[in-house]
DNA sequence: CAAAAATATTTTATCATTGAAATATTACTT
DNA sequence: AAGTAATATTTCAATGATAAAATATTTTTG
């Protein structure tokens, strides 16, 4: 307490709230998730199951706010496994292109059957809350954070 | 999207923009506070300066939610710069009693000194947010997530 | 056009975490 | 009281992330 005002310990106690979610969630769905599969690569196919578009490993790494060096790991592996496919940016030799296969969209689709139980068994447990607003604040939030630098 | 609802992808997208915002205020938070203090380390200093109490190890890694051995190493570095107090707990053998001592709290306040530029950037940012409803909200969403192995 | 700056990716060393095993102590059971 | 189960802490190997340096390529600039 003592000189620090109650806003800054709110904010504080809101930050670990969402470390914590954070710390239970990808814990609960690394578990759930096939042997072969861990957040960061699923997170990575189930992107592209929105859209298929090819992204750079770049543009991947700053759409999950992670390091180039870790994108590329996370990337590796995925080749590795079939799940993506990598091709050279003909027009400029830096750059790769990054695409999901068919077996990355089965690997995702059977990824999610997966953790279905714990998705659903968490809707069902929240189904009071106003999840639209949480979202929508959550956003608000996140760019609160990033702004400045993004 | 296929065969999977709603409900579940937009619980997905929540859940990764709280990983998001996890990541964004950890990376920040740890690059400002000083050199010898990570987020983990502050975060048992704070701790303490709301309730002086003893905890034991145990206690503590089940506040934070990071298992035994993650705790140990954070005690471990804390007891080494002097910022914690452990004692054996004379009527248990098993159990140490954790308590701050006065230079942790010297540090405590002089990182939350760092950090506080940070923290009313994000309140200045945030203030049309009804932060008191964000903060229920993801209370009961941890404890959605949490409860079954509580 | 050559030199310098910017961009994209990979590599490297370091760090914090996890899960599981090891160790030690206490509580329970019969 | 002895043996088994439960509890508390530490240790260990593996993993995934970061920051910074290294490499390669393209763009800018003078």
């Amino acid at each position: 307490m003592l000189q620090f005002n109650n806003k800054d310990m709110n904010l504080l106690i809101l930050l670990s709230e969402i470390a914590t979610i954070e710390q239970l969630a990808r814990n609960k769905l690394d578990n759930a998730l096939p042997k072969d599969l861990n957040i960061s690569s699923f997170s990575v196919l189930n992107h592209f199951s929105g859209s298929r578009a090819e992204k750079t490993p770049l543009q991947l790494a700053r759409s999950f706010h992670v390091t180039k060096g870790a994108m590329t790991n996370t990337l590796n592996k995925l080749e590795k496994q079939g799940y993506i496919h990598v091709r050279p940016d003909w027009n400029d030799a830096r750059k790769k292109c990054v695409s999901i296969s068919q077996s990355g969209i089965d690997a995702r689709n059977n990824a999610m059957k997966s953790i279905k139980p714990i998705l659903d068994e968490i809707i069902q447990k929240t189904n009071h809350m106003t999840k639209k607003s949480l979202l929508g604040d959550l956003r608000n939030f996140r760019e609160a954070i990033e702004n400045d630098k993004a």
